[in-house]
DNA sequence: CTGTTAGCGCTTTCAT
DNA sequence: ATGAAAGCGCTAACAG
């Protein structure tokens, strides 16, 4: 064989020829097994097999038939860190099962923060589109809503003509919230990314600037509430805004803020993992939950149930698997998932 | 707007038409901007936004150019074990890295164990194919070489025609478990499943059917070797196999082999995560590492550093990268990856 | 700088 | 049951 393989494809007419059918009766046997003659296609098959046919071009019969049975899932900034995110690795898992059942591949757009997000959106050949959350001002939204597929956002932000699937994050973080704060005289928040930008920064609540991720606007104005709930002020919660959803850094974080001349007696953080870092954090410094400072999760992951963490439950994977099936059925509905706290004793009793 | 959207996707054709300039005018605006007058660009991007078009339709695209730009990516049975499985997760990280880089797509195919995978993987238009570890008698691997695209193996098995990128697996078995079984006198073997059908069962390593999983296999003759070289015969070597790599199953199976009537005071794991849960169990049970059992992992995982084990290194998210680039590259080579042996305080000392 | 021609590989008519 | 024609939407190659 030829060491510089593959150099030409063998085509169906290719096929047809051999076999001494015509290309319909090739194509039929493929497509349409029951349509064609046992002679026939034994023929087309031999023919195939002979000249190392692997079936049918799926590109030619993507752009004859109109539909790729595949769907486009957009990352965010930066594709390497979604996989470290474990939040992100459950939303996945929910959307690859759909796609898995459905028979649709699942194809991860290549979109890393630069300037060319959008053409990378544009050139996937795709039937729709789920989106993890994001921020208000990624431009890889309008570049979605551009192809005028079925989409659908994760998270948020809401876009017009896009669909959202999502928990209220304000209620939730009000909800659990509460609990982290209960008894509490300097709350703190651990907090994701304000902006794509992902800088670190820890500011009293009223100093910070605005959340430009709506899922982490929104969580922070929920703990806000709980804090007022509370009688006490945003001005006098300290926010600690982590770059990435994982526990070393969110440990460092919290192992700064306990060595401050104003340590925390609560934090509430905005995963698991996070509030699995802030105890570490505890734990370094001589310090037990609740006792010397109640900590709240999100997500009720596993470690939640190991580390007996109070937490926000809500299903990621069965958010993915919504999030395609909307995108995948052509619909683009506003759905809003469930969402429940559990009490564990990571928090202080009444 | 039709509320049946979509009904018809706009083409540059028309597009070409309503700004009034041939077709070509159109294509060179959005494929090489600088062939065309600024006037023309500016006339068909303005009939584009007036008819809400999104850009060259990608299946055609690729049917026209030959290419997807586009990777293919394999991984085994249930697509939804996948993403719960953290040495899947970092290998997939490596292969969307390399794919981000050069604004290659990454299409998850939706195989699922049925008999129907092969067609799917027919189906997907793709340029290249990363498997990640399977067994012999995966059909799969037979669909991929039938494409006759570039395509690499992770782990195993070898395949005529298909590149291979892994460590040499029964190498670093037998260095670890010298280790694990040093001054052991009952040694345990924590393994992965042996077939597709991800059996669980214990049993005496020479009761043991063979392994159709290549990296499975491999590992298993690696610690006979060890506690052979330890003076142990294989018959007196009891191996758990444990459906998934979770740390929760091997809690459960370690737990059963602590409570037999012959508890065993060595435990080589095939992955961190079960070697965790080993540790738990030892806990659990009242017992600890190294002194009652020496405990090894695999991967050198975070989890392996903060819970002290001694392990295999590798880069599992290196591997998924070496991959990708020998599969986009058009290369299918036989690449050996590094491994190392890392000591720490889960066995015993000389 | 712009346009014409041809055809990527396949499948949907519509015959026969 | 099989086949001929037409064209999905696009772009390389070559004029002009």
């Amino acid at each position: 064989m030829n060491p510089r393989a593959a150099a030409r494809r063998t085509t169906l007419a290719q096929v047809a020829a051999r076999a001494g059918v015509s290309v319909m009766t090739a194509s039929y046997t493929y497509n349409q097994p029951g349509r064609v003659s046992a002679e026939a296609r034994a023929k087309v098959l031999a023919a195939a097999a002979e000249l190392g046919y692997g079936g049918p071009d799926p590109s030619a019969r993507s752009l004859r038939h109109g539909s790729t049975r595949t769907l486009g899932v957009v990352l965010g900034e930066h594709l390497s860190y979604a996989f470290e995110d474990p939040q992100a690795v459950s939303f996945l898992a929910g959307v690859a099962e759909v796609c898995a059942e459905r028979g649709y591949g699942m194809t991860i757009l290549p979109v890393t923060g630069a300037a060319d997000d959008g053409e990378r959106v544009r050139t996937a050949a795709v039937d729709g589109y789920v989106v993890w959350t994001t921020a208000d001002d990624d431009p890889v939204l309008a570049a979605v809503r551009a192809m005028r597929r079925p989409a659908v956002v994760h998270g948020g932000p809401a876009v017009e003509g896009l669909g959202l699937v999502g928990i209220d994050n304000r209620a939730a973080a009000r909800a659990v919230g509460a609990l982290a704060f209960h008894g509490a005289r300097r709350p703190a928040v651990l907090s994701f990314p304000l902006s794509r930008e992902r800088a670190t920064m820890v500011a009293a609540g009223a100093d910070l600037p605005d959340a430009l991720f709506p899922v982490t606007r929104d969580r922070l104005a929920g703990y806000r509430q709980a804090a007022s709930d509370a009688g006490i002020g945003w001005d006098e919660v300290t926010v600690a805004v982590c770059a990435r959803n994982a526990a070393a850094e969110a440990e460092a974080v919290a192992a700064g803020l306990l060595a401050s001349p104003r340590p925390p007696d609560a934090v509430a953080a905005m995963s698991d993992e996070q509030a699995a870092g802030v105890l570490r954090a505890l734990d370094a410094a001589g310090l037990s939950a609740p006792a010397d400072v109640a900590v709240t999760g999100w997500d009720d992951a596993a470690v939640a149930r190991e580390l007996d963490l109070t937490t926000v439950a809500q299903s990621l994977r069965s958010q993915g698997a919504a999030c395609a099936r909307a995108a995948l059925g052509g619909k683009a509905p506003g759905t809003v998932a469930e969402w429940s706290v559990v009490r564990r004793g990571s928090t202080r009793p009444d």
